[in-house]
DNA sequence: TGATAATATGTTATCGATAACATGTTATCG
DNA sequence: CGATAACATGTTATCGATAACATATTATCA
């Protein structure tokens, strides 16, 4: 980390010349390959170490045409979601000893995905990540994606045929939810949804009509209202459903954030939890864990689909290197049940 | 984004060859200096455009000796601090054209320091953010910081004169939440503070402490508990401060989590809040608004904080750029209070 | 009208590394 | 002991772009 000199970045020129040898059997000690002589490789390992040479990745990467870079785009940063996930995707890249070239994504439009694009690949990047949920059609370009000349991998996206995407099993997890409320007695079981035109929440949602419909209960629309994730949607959405469904003896929320909002009313109200209503969540927030009652919810592992995106896209980096075919396959990562107070 | 042949990029040369001109013609167009006739620029565009030519920003950056990536080393990233910050950072480097180059740290031995370093200086980064808690003397190897031959910019570190940084004002923020306190009439305010090895824990409690010194109240140590930050910790610091304390009338909460344990231990016990003790905290978590009573806090805008790093290391690389001296300096953001209902 | 400036384009060197090829030296074996 | 393999190192070309310099043409003005 420490250089000499403030000024000049110490070259693979340098190190020859104080060394006495060419510049390509610097690199041939750099890399490890073939044969220098104990002596040599000796006086070259000195002599970096002396004016703390290190090799330009750039200047490699130039005519490797390979930069162990990764491209990750994220939308909603902000979130808690894409935020954990980036956390998983860090570790394990640096893990795989491969860097992270980020672009944070404000808008959808053709014009920015272009823009976004152009720059990571300007950059040479090996492989792209794409870190964005999908809200109705905002995913349809990938349709297309194969004429980016690199891998890319997605997230938290509906399966597509041909294309690689990695996923927590939205789905399962609801059924998982609802079950646990019908194991427990429960038959009247409400929804609070996400916003619909969000793959996620329509996942959910669908987990959470199909198990009651399965279990020959009744999930018709006046049953589920609609939020948009936040804490006052939650809430709103519970006042609707006190309106429409006011015989309900629990509820599935699909998202924590909502279902703390729920348990507050519910408080407000002096409607007991779970006696007269139970109350399942979904993501595991930190908090959920504190409230009174705490709640129960489904807990998706982020870090894990991080690690596990990462490993795909080198898989598949390292698959178009030996002009193997790219493997292409949706894979899903199973969430699991918290059981609290709530239900 | 879409390239015609998935083989092989478009290089300059291509372009060239097709439109009939030199590579360098071909890189005045793309760069719009000097001078080239409207017949040639237009030919050069259409080819451009046919060819889905992008210039590589990789032998640019070889050339030029820079690469408009900033490198952004993070630790913790699973907190919401680090991840709300490189929220900020990562929009304004957008705005200024810049991509970020990331590490995730796992540890602050020298080893992994620099590695670290290394690997962003071997891609010829600009210069560097770090976005890292300091914690013990984790920070003390910046004293030597000035032999990194880029600018860095440290965030939420204890000022040092010669070395450029921007942090909140945890000192100001723990000035305005016991004042808030003492202006509610309130005389025994006491402090469950985050652990004493973080620098803004210290800040934090000196904050409290000078405070109530300054209006001629006591502020001994059997009066402050520490925590870790988390939800458990702050719900011990409470129990011990109820043992050390029992007639104090408001506590100062380091951060959210910690606050939010004790309104929950308050209401279990029967402790009204905010008449029989006021609680104010630190962070305004998004749930902080949504318990009940709704948290009293110090909202720190790390939004901003992450946009104004960018700016200045932007404005540092630049001062290097055109070889004047690197302006060095300690900037606070100053934190805001937000009055609910806790206090 | 000839000199000078402005416009327009091309040629060669360069950034820092590795690939590909060449060459020289030392072992090893039939 | 001469041929071949293994070892050791150097030379030149190359990645894709821009810098620096050179040159040619056209415009402008005293």
């Amino acid at each position: 980390m420490i250089l000499s000199d403030r000024k000049k970045r110490v070259t693979i020129k340098d190190v020859a010349q104080v060394a006495g040898v060419s510049t390509q059997t610097v690199s041939r000690v750099m890399n490890k390959f073939s044969y220098v002589s104990g002596e040599t490789r000796q006086r070259v390992e000195a002599v970096v170490e002396q004016l703390g040479y290190r090799p330009s990745t750039l200047a490699r990467s130039l005519i490797q045409q390979r930069s162990y870079t990764l491209g990750v785009v994220t939308f909603g940063l902000k979130f808690l979601g894409p935020s954990r996930t980036l956390n998983g995707i860090a570790d394990q890249a640096d893990k795989l000893g491969y860097m992270l070239l980020m672009k944070e994504l404000d808008n959808f439009e053709k014009h920015s995905l272009n823009e976004v694009m152009d720059s990571l690949l300007a950059r040479q990047v090996d492989g792209i990540i794409w870190v964005a949920p999908e809200i109705g059609n905002n995913h349809d370009w990938v349709e297309q994606s194969e004429s980016i000349p690199v891998p890319v991998l997605f997230l938290a996206m509906r399966p597509r045929t041909g294309i690689s995407s990695v996923a927590t099993d939205n789905y399962q997890g609801a059924v998982m939810a609802t079950q646990h409320l019908l194991e427990n007695g429960r038959k009247r079981v409400a929804h609070i949804s996400g916003p619909m035109s969000w793959w996620e929440a329509e996942e959910r949602k669908r987990g959470w009509r199909e198990t009651l419909e399965k279990a020959g209960l009744d999930a018709p629309e006046q049953f589920c209202t609609e939020g948009n994730w936040s804490s006052t949607s939650g809430e709103q959405a519970f006042l609707q459903l006190l309106e429409a469904y006011p015989n309900m003896d629990s509820i599935f929320v699909a998202n924590d954030q909502m279902a703390l909002s729920v348990l507050r009313e519910s408080h407000r109200r002096g409607i007991r939890v779970p006696e007269q209503l139970a109350v399942i969540g979904f993501d595991n927030l930190p908090e959920s864990a504190y409230f009174y009652p705490s709640l129960t919810t489904i807990s998706q592992d982020l870090q894990l689909l991080g690690e596990e995106a990462v490993q795909r896209i080198v898989e598949m980096i390292q698959a178009r290197q030996n002009n193997q075919p790219i493997p292409s396959r949706s894979q899903f990562i199973q969430p699991t049940l918290i059981v609290r107070e709530s239900a």
